[in-house]
DNA sequence: TGTACATCAGTGAACGCGCGTTCACTGATGTAC
DNA sequence: TGTACATCAGTGAACGCGCGTTCACTGATGTAC
């Protein structure tokens, strides 16, 4: 936010994705214009380019970062939570309580012009790899099709993502602010998955 | 498509309608702009203020026939399943399918900006009061927490919603050209959610 | 330690663009008599 | 059936706007000697 008052801005790479963050939680997506970013971090429209190619990799340079959080966050809960069912309950309540926190981050991260940012569903991509791994640990010694694993971890994903979207963006969007009401409902979804082989 | 070259074009409003679906289907989101809607339909930017009050009015309408739609579909899937689980299996299906057939319409319905065209989430809504008679028939007889089962429905919605945007703008994007695959992946999810009481 | 100079990281004015919307207008249509 | 006229539904030029990006520039920094 404070002014440089000065050429030789010291860190203007970090500086600008905090100001788009700042942005997106004033404005929302719709806000987020490259001339915006200068203007909060303080410095003319022509700046930022000496950090970034172009607006796009920006937004996507904006987007891992907190793809890197969540997925940081989903790790922490496989290490206060020993067993891989409660992990999993705990991952999805996670994964909602981030949509419901960062809302506008969670939208870029899903917008259809970001090419995706996670680049996948393998066991390398973030976040879904902790839940393929959680998913694995949860079907273990059983003797499962492998291709079942992967379509189950999907589709766990599908249920609490899809809570997610639907308290945005969606007609669930009335509960988003009663946490009691979403815990309950995230609660209910992931304890009617089966995950089991 | 078919220049009018006279006044009184007869249906501008539907005209207008249809030129914003090619849009859509050409162009994306993105490509969605007032001009380029009165473009395609071979009419000055001013026509359109005649039957749209402005341009988020139009795009309101357009979300809401698709809604019409999709609600229509689910109705059918109803008259030609018998039983409620199968229903509830059939319209997970065609949730996806739908999305999957009308991608930009789709990711229209649940742009922040429209407001959520459902309007909420009750037995009035449109789509999810399908869905949540279904719900109600798989759980009937039992003693169940009416609260529980809404949270049921909501839950199942939130299953397939998230399987649709994880395959139209996530992840699962590379999936989603092969129907048997999505297929597989749909039915597990819904075979593993337990809706009964 | 002091100086010369290349490089780095900013400035700020300017570019062209497509946008949503407004407005005075005009031709076609429908109604009253 | 013919005419006068109000209303409806278009035209197309114009508005101001903010956008992403470019560019010649300039001041600060770091390095070599």
């Amino acid at each position: 936010m404070e002014r440089p008052e000065r050429y030789h801005h010291g860190n203007l790479r970090q500086a600008l994705l905090d100001a788009a963050e700042e942005v997106l939680i004033d404005g929302g997506i719709e806000a987020l214009s490259w001339r915006e970013i200068a203007r909060r971090a303080g410095v003319s429209p022509g700046a930022p380019y000496h950090h970034f190619a172009d607006k796009a990799a920006l937004l996507t340079a904006l987007a891992q970062q907190h793809l890197a959080e969540l997925d940081h966050r989903f790790r922490e809960v496989c290490t206060t939570h020993p067993e891989p069912h409660e992990q999993l309950r705990a991952l999805g309540m996670v994964y909602v309580a981030y949509a419901l926190e960062h809302p506008a981050a969670f939208r870029l991260m899903f917008r259809p012009e970001m090419g995706s940012p996670f680049g996948g569903a393998s066991a390398e991509t973030p976040v879904f790899g902790v839940l393929l791994q959680v998913v694995r640990a949860c079907r273990a010694g059983a003797t499962g099709d492998p291709a079942e694993t992967e379509r189950v971890a999907c589709a766990a994903w599908g249920l609490v993502h899809g809570l997610a979207a639907l308290l945005l963006d969606g007609p669930l969007a009335a509960l988003a602010t009663d946490r009691e009401r979403v815990r309950a409902l995230v609660a209910t979804s992931t304890d009617r998955f089966n995950v089991d082989a």
